[in-house]
DNA sequence: ACACTTACTTACATAAAGTAAGTTAATAAC
DNA sequence: GTTATTAACTTACTTTATGTAAGTAAGTGT
């Protein structure tokens, strides 16, 4: 790949959040802090496709997986704070979803 | 797929800008129309999805394909009024790389 | 006539995602 | 005390998306 790169750090901000399911992830996560199979269900992403995510993002500093250790073990996924910061970029997609979007023009 | 769908339009708001190289070349369009071969190399996509990735965004209606009847012909593409609507979204990113992405992480 | 450019398309290879079943550990139900 | 159920995954396999490279058609330049 040539890679003229245009910015690196929006590049690299794309690698990261343009990941298929990455952003519904946040922005499910944004409600507060949940379970595997609760996001799971929330926005239909396959279980194999939702853990391999949730390592990245963990990896990338957005996501905090949470252990409690109680009989049976909890686990829960949260934003941390670079994942909160996120909010406003996910913002912009709603307000944007909402004004441009139609739903009627399937294609 | 189970398809709970949190919020329909944001989703299919994602379908669109999520896509490998969608949002790249959105940003590429904002500084003006542009030429197939100039959008190609700016931003390292390949000429297979670029001409895939164009026709994709010029059906949902956020890029316009403009053929000048010269010789030889010129063909530029431009973003439409829903496209440059984008902006916000692209900034949003933007400044989010500015102070969260740090380029030496390397994973 | 021959090489070069633009805007693609086609054929093939590899990577990512979907589907479904399996695993481990614990608890609840019969 | 076997059987069933739930949570959080993983594994194996299939389908889809993307990358790579070569090819095409129309025109230009030498």
């Amino acid at each position: 790949m040539a890679d003229q790169t245009i910015c690196p750090k929006f590049e690299k901000a794309l690698t990261i959040i343009n990941k298929r399911w990455a952003a519904l992830i946040i922005f499910q996560l944004l409600e507060g802090s949940q379970r595997f199979c609760n996001i799971e269900s929330s926005i239909g992403v396959s279980g194999r496709v939702l853990s391999e995510r949730l390592k990245d993002l963990e990896k990338e500093g957005l996501v905090k997986r949470t252990v409690y250790d109680e009989t049976p073990v909890r686990i829960e996924y949260s934003l941390t704070e670079k994942g909160k910061s996120l909010k406003p970029v996910l913002q912009a997609i709603q307000e944007w979803a909402d004004h441009s979007i139609d739903l009627n023009q399937n294609d």
